[in-house]
Order: structure tokens, then C-alpha cells, then sequence
DNA sequence: CTGAAAGCGCTTACAG
DNA sequence: CTGAAAGCGCTTACAG
């Protein structure tokens, strides 16, 4: 292993000065700069992150939590994926590399606040987490920069897709095409991954902006983001004959399930029932009819989070909330109801 | 920030008998250790990793290589998701974290080499790289633990699943089902993962074992892994009329597209055309109709793929290639052909 | 513009 | 069983 005492010795200048030109520091004349710049290079010499994170506390790394289990999603969701990816890409290109937080590392057991403290993290990703943990809270309490890309915190910066104006949007959107029993696949009701909630609400508020009554027997609630819980709740909307013309998935997963179901029970698509989704995955537009959806952002999404933290890492104060705006994507899945027209 | 020198002084013995004790040393009376470990705990102390790494010369953090945009699969392909998180569980157990290295960290620019070295990476799992990445192969060369969980090299351990003989399966389950001319919908022909030209090469195989003649009209490659290149191989398999009544994709993200052309082109699965695919994403058992395909077990390769990193972090050898078995799930995208039985 | 001194938090021989 | 000394590879005041 080169070191800087190697670089020294081979310059004639000391270690401290190595060190400086290095670093580009102003104190050091050009040429003394050059000369060590080449024998570094010529001798191989690659700086050791411990030794610099050691002295200087700082790691340039970001620690990442996230649970794959929880509700279903995780970073087998292609959403989540996309996010930390597009995340990860902003933040090298400051310098910061991605670390996963282990929650059981070994046979030590180390809170996940313990562990940022260990391995020094500069700054943390919530992509997803368990509602009940104890221990995200305790990181968010720390003051450590944080930035949550799904999970909603009272005390955190979190950045997520809209999910209310654009779940106005399809009741107004269904009700525009003549629609007027609209039933709602929710998520599941997390009170901290709010997506679930706020779909739901936006549902609401845009049965009040038209004018229809809520009725409960139009909504089910998939308890997990999966095609199952999707397939199982349209089998019970169907089962309660509530007549409905148009259904608003939450998510283009849970619809992935609702379409089969609706295939299995010989309820056609646009034509007995119109549907939208909410994601825009791959499969949306190769469904059988494609799916009317919302895009989410993912990019914006995971470039926002890291505009957010790079932000705290400078020290600056950052808002509570980010919203994403998505965007309307229609396809074959909807139609016009004649008769109420 | 509590250091060992904190404790040294609270409990009055020296620092490194309280490093000693911490680390479980023999050499310590358990007396000594217990007052250490109870002034450690109401201190709240959290070792250093940089100083420990820095000493000890391992970091317990593996390096994870990966490019997302190359043949479409990376991270947002949930078998990738699903394997490293199979790696990652299993690694962990043993006290490892997962770091990505970046290919560009901030201006600096770093061969994935020197930047395992600069982050003294202990091992590193290549999840999916380019094939013309000269850094990669100097990162093999290097002698560092590594696995890869796709990509084939020569000098570095390779887990997979299976590819050759589940394709050549296929061929002789098609051909007990009555069908003669049997399609092919390949892979990329990459040349270091090589998922596609094994599962070609499978295919051609199956064919010699039931004497079926080689026709290359009825293979298409597509170009990438996704529905996108899917769907144009099947219309372009579709244009050319080539009376196939059955139909191997090699990837079910592949099927997604195919299925779709079908669609389009009134030909219906699986009366004009049986389908078999490969992988079993979530999406297969809800396609319509739901599809036979091959599942790979994402646990089994990250798993394999984390034990045979741990064994050679031990400074044992290892095999060049793992295989994993696939399991065969009918489903009902195929049928009996009855005029050739 | 350059260097001697001190130190980041820890571990490892070695001596007692 | 315990501790004094040295050192991992680097940076930061400070003096010149």
C-alpha cells in the first residue's frame, strides 16, 4: 500500500505538504503541486477513506434504510428501484456513496441510530420502513440529515408523488365520461406511508367536488401493495354487486390482480367496468386493455430527495413535505357511459 | 462522541484493556470485562469503524458493481432486486454492509478498482455489468473476493440458475405436447451474461434431442430485456408466417411484450400458439392466460452467491460456476396440438 | 511556501 | 491478568 509518507520520501518534501497538494490547498506553489501530483500517480497511490473519515468525520457516505417486507413494497417494487437509483446518481456526483443500514449485523445488535454513528454516516435515505419502529424515530430525533422518499414523518423531510389532486382527478375524470358508482381498490392504510391515505382521501374530496355521496360499500382496502391483495379485493367488490362502472385502483400492482379477477368473473374491461391505475409501471401500457394511469415521477422523485439532503448537508434548513406532480396517462381502460350522459 | 479513553478513565483501567475487554479477549478476568461492558453501555459508547478498519485493515463491507442501463436489467429487473437481497440478508448475518460502488464519485474520476481500494472493500459482488468494462476485469484480476450473480468470467466465481437444460426441456415438453415448429424469442446475445445465448443454446439442443431440424427463421433476438423488445420480435416472428404453434420466450419480461403483439394480431394463447417463458415474475401467474413458465430461485442464487463470497473471505477456493436449479410451473399458456399426435 | 508536532480512535505485540 | 509504547494513514493548526 502507497501512502503519503511513500509520495514524501520520493518527492523529498515532507508528509503535511504531500497531504496539502493533494487536497489542492492554496498554500502549495504549482510545482510542487505537479511533482507530487505525478509521483502519486506514478507510485499508484489511492487515499485511505478510513484514515480521512478519521480525522476529518466526515464518511461521504449516506446510509440507506429500508425494509423489503413492509406492506409488500421494497426494492423488488419497481418504483422504490428507480427512486434510489436515480437518488444514488445525484448524490455520487457530489461524492456521496450509497450504504445500506444493516438492522442485524452479525451477532451485534445495534440500533439503526447506533449504527449511522458507527460507520459515520454524513446523512440517511428512508426508502421504506416499518411503521412501528421505534428506531427510525430515533434517527430522526438525531438530527442527522435525513430525507424520506415514501414514508411520511412528522420531523423529516419527505418527498413523495402527489397522491390527493390527482385522485381528485379521476373521480372528476370518470365522472366527465358519465360515470356515477365509482369504486375505489385502496391501499393499505399505513401511518406512515401515506399513499394508501391520502388516495383515498383524494377519492373523497373528488366524489364531494362532483357532487356524489361516499359509499363505503365502494371501497375495499388491499392490505398489502401486491397483485394478490388487488385479485382478492375486486373478487369482493364484485361478490357486493355494487353495479359500479369504474373503479380507481390505487396502484397499478393492485390492478394487475383486479384485472384477472375481472377476467375470471367475465367482467370486461372498458366495457363493463372502466378502470385507472396509479404508477405507471412497465406492464400498464402492455396490459390487456392498457392502462389509464398516473406516471409517477420516479427520477424527479429520487433527484428531489437528494437535492434535499445535499441541502442539510450544507447546513441549510429544507421544507417538510416535496411534492412530485405526475402526470395523467390515458389509455384503453376507460370508457363513456352513454346513458347517464 | 464516547471513545474508549472515556471508559478508561470512568472505570480506571487502560485503554487498551477496555479495547480488549470489548472484543471479547481471553486475557481479561470476566470481571473486568462486565464493569467495562456496563460503563460502555450507560456511556452510550459506539465504536469507530474508520479507526477499527483503519488498524485492522478490513472494513466488513463488500462493494456491490452494477450498471442499471445495460440490456435493461439492473436493479429495477425485480430478479436483481430479489437477488441482492438475498445476498444482502445472508451477508449481513456474517457482519457485512452492502456499499455501491459509483463509477464517478463527485469530479474525481476512480477505476472501480482503485475505488474498491480507497474504500477497502473486503469482497465484492458484481450484480450486472457492462461487457466492455476493461475496470471490471482489472477488479477480477486483482484478486479480491469477488462473486458475480449474472455476468460469466473466467477467473471469478459465477452463480446462476440453470439455463441450458430448462430450455432444453422446453423444447421436449412442447414436443410431447404435439408441437413440431417450435419459435424462439432469444436474449441479448451478450457476451458476458449470458442468459441469452445459454437459453438459445438450450433450445437448439432440445431440438437435436427430439430430431427436430434447426430453423433459424424461427428464432428473433431481442435486443434488449424488456416487453418493448418483446413485443417487436414477436411481430416480427408474426410478419414472417412461420407456422409456429409454439412459442419459447426466453425471459417472462420478454412474454409481457410478445403477448401483447399477439393480442393485436388476433392470435390467441394457447389456441394458435402455446408460450413458455422463464423467470416467473410476478407478473405471469397473472397474465392472461396465466403463464408456464420456468422460476428462478432469486433466494438460492444470492444466497449461493454470498457463500461462496464468505468462503473465499475465509481464503478458501471456490467453483468457477454454480448452477441453480429452476422449477418448471405449468400453467395455462400451452395445449395439446392434436393433429400431429 | 514548507515542515514539525499533535492527534483522530482504535489495536497489537510486548513487557511485567 | 493489565498497561506502556507504538502505530494504522491521514489532516490541522501553528511556527518559520
Amino acid at each position: 500500500m502507497v501512502t503519503i509518507y511513500d509520495i514524501a520520501k520520493a518527492t523529498g518534501v515532507s508528509p503535511p505538504t504531500v497531504s496539502k497538494a493533494l487536497n489542492n490547498q492554496s498554500d502549495i506553489s504549482e510545482g510542487t503541486k505537479e511533482r507530487i501530483a505525478r509521483v502519486a500517480k506514478d507510485l499508484g497511490y489511492i487515499p485511505n477513506s478510513s484514515a480521512i473519515s478519521l480525522i476529518t468525520k466526515k464518511s461521504w457516505m449516506i446510509g440507506i434504510i429500508y425494509e423489503e417486507d413492509h406492506l409488500g413494497i421494497g426494492l423488488e417494487h419497481p418504483l422504490f428501484a428507480g427512486i434510489m437509483n436515480a437518488f444514488k446518481g445525484r448524490m455520487e456526483a457530489e461524492g456521496y456513496e450509497l450504504l445500506f443500514i444493516a438492522r442485524n449485523l452479525g451477532s451485534k445488535k445495534m440500533s439503526l441510530l447506533d449504527h449511522c454513528r458507527y460507520r459515520q454516516m454524513d446523512g440517511v435515505l428512508i426508502l421504506n420502513c416499518n411503521a412501528q419502529s421505534r428506531e427510525v424515530d430515533e434517527v430522526i430525533k438525531s438530527g442527522l440529515p435525513i430525507v424520506s422518499a415514501n414514508n411520511v414523518f412528522p420531523d423529516a423531510c419527505t418527498v413523495t408523488s402527489d397522491n390527493i389532486r390527482p385522485s381528485q382527478e379521476v373521480v372528476r375524470y370518470f365522472y366527465g365520461l358519465g360515470h356515477r358508482r365509482i369504486a375505489h381498490i385502496s391501499g393499505p392504510m399505513d401511518p406512515v406511508a401515506l399513499a394508501g391515505q391520502e388516495r383515498l382521501l383524494g377519492y373523497r374530496q373528488g366524489l364531494d367536488q362532483v357532487g356524489l355521496p361516499f359509499d363505503p360499500d365502494l371501497v375495499v382496502e388491499a392490505p398489502r401493495w401486491n397483485p394478490e391483495a388487488g385479485y382478492r379485493a375486486m373478487k369482493e367488490l364484485l361478490q357486493k354487486k355494487i353495479d359500479a362502472t369504474a373503479l380507481y385502483c390505487a396502484g397499478d400492482i393492485l390492478a394487475v390482480g383486479a384485472l384477472k379477477a375481472c377476467g375470471e368473473e367475465g367482467v370486461r374491461i372498458p366495457e363493463d367496468i372502466s378502470v385507472v391505475g396509479f404508477d405507471d409501471i412497465d406492464w400498464a401500457s402492455y396490459a390487456h386493455p392498457p392502462l389509464t394511469t398516473f406516471r409517477q415521477d420516479r427520477k424527479a422523485i429520487g433527484v428531489s430527495s437528494a437535492e434535499s439532503l445535499l441541502k442539510q448537508l450544507r447546513g441549510k434548513k429544507v421544507e417538510r413535505r416535496l411534492l412530485i406532480p405526475v402526470e395523467f396517462v390515458k389509455r384503453q381502460s376507460c370508457m363513456i357511459l352513454q346513458n347517464t350522459l
